[in-house]
DNA sequence: CTCCAGCAGTTGGTCTCCTT
DNA sequence: AAGGAGACCAACTGCTGGAG
């Protein structure tokens, strides 16, 4: 009995359009002895690679990759993107919700839980070239040129029988009827007798026995030892579509913890003694400083939640405002944010001061208006 | 006035670790 | 082994203010 929710794969491992670079580049049975680091500096998770492809035992691929790449750079393009699409019960059911039955559809970011699924999958429809709209909540799509293509309906009817044979499809009914049932035509976003007509059926729809994929090989794998490889991984480049930042309101957050800090420092000190955006000198400003008899304090304002992160953006700061390029301008270097100290934070500071970097942790509580001891 | 460096915060890509 | 969550990192944007 056929279970879509027996296709499953990784949603949250990023990446899985590059499959169709490797099927590009390598001979098809050599795709998946590729898959890290052996192309252009393509890392694709092995066994997200062997689910999307349908792979056999020994790594060995479905017939339907090699004709795809025979056929042209389209249709494996539309292909690959069948693989994922029909790699996940998930990604059916968004694709199946999205569509519009024009061959197009929106899909929206809560559809794929929000998080780290839907940017990989709209990344991948950007990929490979089916996107139309890519927006932070939602991406749309147009799948008319991959149903007009007349080289993919043998090649994706293959592929889904053997993706219903993955999920305990047994032959009965027949494939076209098990693909309806299942909104297949609806993932494609067309009528249901369009899809019928698209599929053409040859005699070789129905994979023989050793064409069907086969699970068990966990134990089978070869193990290869470790191996060392010289050398470097060019990592994606050229530029990354972002949307706009919030970098106004963020400033609010840095000017309400200074604000809590100053007042704080101003009743320990004397309003003549404590400046905030004092100039080093260097072209750089220091957030606050307070003046302590003939010496003075720099403080550093972090608005990270982590105290890891706070300590590490400041102190390089910190070090620059007071030491560069020689002199000690401080006797103290104090860094201020919100984030609760712990207790490995507290022993990286002290472990700080015992080789002689004198600086100190304070939590700002802007609610309270108050300000921690130093740690 | 324009230019530009510095800064804070956001983002996608990568990696690691815990859970199933 | 595979999936999922999230930590980490570097690159990015927009704002600010000083220099010329």
């Amino acid at each position: 009995m056929t279970d879509l929710t027996r296709l499953s794969v990784s949603l949250t491992k990023h990446g899985a359009h590059k499959v169709r670079s490797l099927l590009e580049k390598f001979p098809v049975d050599d795709v998946l002895k590729n898959t890290w680091d052996k192309h252009s500096g393509i890392r694709i998770d092995r066994a997200q690679a062997r689910k999307i492809l349908s792979a056999f035992a020994g790594d060995k691929l479905p017939g339907i990759w090699a004709e795809a790449k025979r056929r042209g750079s389209d249709t494996l393009r539309h292909l690959v993107f069948l693989g994922i699409a029909f790699s996940h019960h998930t990604l059916i059911d968004a694709l199946v919700n999205g569509g519009t039955a024009d061959g197009k559809g929106t899909i929206l970011r809560a559809a794929l839980g929000g998080g780290k699924a839907f940017t990989n999958f709209k990344n991948d429809l950007e990929e490979l070239g089916l996107a139309t709209a890519a927006q932070v909540n939602s991406v749309a799509y147009d799948l008319r040129g991959l149903l007009a293509n007349p080289q993919l309906g043998d090649l994706a009817a293959q592929l889904f029988s053997i993706k219903l044979s993955e999920a305990g499809w047994n032959g009965s009914p027949s494939l076209i009827d098990e693909c309806v049932r299942f909104n297949f035509h609806k993932v494609l976003s067309c009528s249901e007798a369009d899809f019928r007509r698209w599929l053409t059926i040859s005699g070789k729809v129905v994979p023989q026995d050793d064409e069907l994929p086969d699970t068990k090989d966990a134990n089978e794998e070869a193990i290869s030892p470790f191996r060392f490889h010289a050398g470097h991984t060019d990592r994606k480049t050229g530029t990354i579509a972002r949307r706009s930042t919030r970098a106004a309101s963020a400033r609010l957050l840095h000017n309400e913890i200074q604000s809590v800090l100053y007042a704080v420092l101003v009743a320990a000190h004397g309003k003549a003694n404590v400046g905030t955006e004092l100039s080093t000198g260097s072209s750089t400003t220091i957030d606050l400083v307070v003046k302590v008899g003939v010496t003075y304090e720099f403080y550093e304002i972090k608005t990270s939640p982590s105290i890891k992160k706070c300590l590490r953006q400041a102190l390089s700061q910190l070090i620059e405002y007071t030491y560069w390029p020689s002199a000690a301008r401080a006797t103290k270097m104090v860094v201020a944010s919100e984030a609760s100290i712990t207790r490995d934070g507290e022993l990286y500071l002290k472990h700080l001061r015992s080789i002689g970097i004198p600086v100190y942790y304070r939590q700002v509580d802007r609610s309270k208006k108050t300000v921690s001891k130093e740690y």
